[in-house]
DNA sequence: CCAATGTCAGTTTAACTGATATTC
DNA sequence: CGAATATCAGTTAAACTGACATTG
């Protein structure tokens, strides 16, 4: 059985654990009324609370723009505080609320699950592996 | 190390890489006037000639309905072909035509350079390893 | 009838670019 | 001025679900 080249590619095989990760992920965060940008962003304001907008975005990969929205909702929903001016320069540094750091805690369990779904086939040492050889991908290909 | 760093989940890793590789992919498509689902259609028809929208939707991992508006686009393009009637069932088998054969291969050396850059730093044991390791978790995620 | 397929229509997610104002 | 930031507005890519007709 000759494997068929194209999804031989890394590239291909990206994509769809990427779709079937991204399909999980939803499935977990659904249950506690959050997307995966606003997982994420809470996962960065409790490791770091303070961060800016922009540090945000640039942590998560994405536009000033797009992270706004993101940050938006999430104040909307009461998940997290900013100042009403800016302690230096623009930035206001943001931090999770009480009701913020309770809802993610309750998601992030089931993204832990999903993460170790994920993970199942992999013994400790494959997985730094992994991750080292990810964080590689990512950079020669922005780099 | 118990605090659990966010940056070292496998999920945030891939994250990182799709949103650079798709970067790139894009970036590498635009020249040739091509997304990258268009460009994945192409590359499985070229594999595998006479696929049905519902056969091409199940190899790229999305539902028929968003792999018929790719292949509209295809037909309008003049890409590929399809038959006014089917010959057995509902199933219309497509087809490169010549122009998007040529479309093709002028895109594919492009994406095989961001694929080459991808995997820079792997030899090619670790890339097979990789490979399966992707296949592996795809599958006990969604199986 | 049933399962697979094609397709129309609408919706959603989540990103993007452009433009403008503010601050140091 | 220039660089970083916030944010308003519009746009785009690419998926999704639902509904319905057709075919064997």
């Amino acid at each position: 059985m000759e494997q068929e080249d194209f999804g031989r590619l890394v590239g291909y095989q990206l994509k769809r654990v990427q779709a079937v990760l991204r399909a999980a992920m939803d499935a977990a965060l659904r249950e506690h009324d959050l997307t995966t940008p606003q997982y994420i962003c809470l996962e960065l304001l409790d490791l770091r609370p303070g961060l800016s907008n922009a540090d945000l975005a640039r942590d998560a990969f994405v536009t000033r723009q797009s992270m706004n929205v993101v940050l938006r909702n999430l104040h909307g929903a009461g998940l997290v505080t900013r100042p009403a001016t800016a302690p230096h320069g623009r930035a206001l540094p943001l931090r999770l609320t009480e009701e913020g750091a309770a809802r993610l805690k309750a998601a992030r369990a089931g993204m832990l699950a999903v993460e170790r779904r994920l993970t199942a086939h992999l013994d400790a040492r494959e997985t730094e592996v992994l991750l080292a050889q990810l964080s590689d991908m990512a950079e020669s290909l922005s780099g």
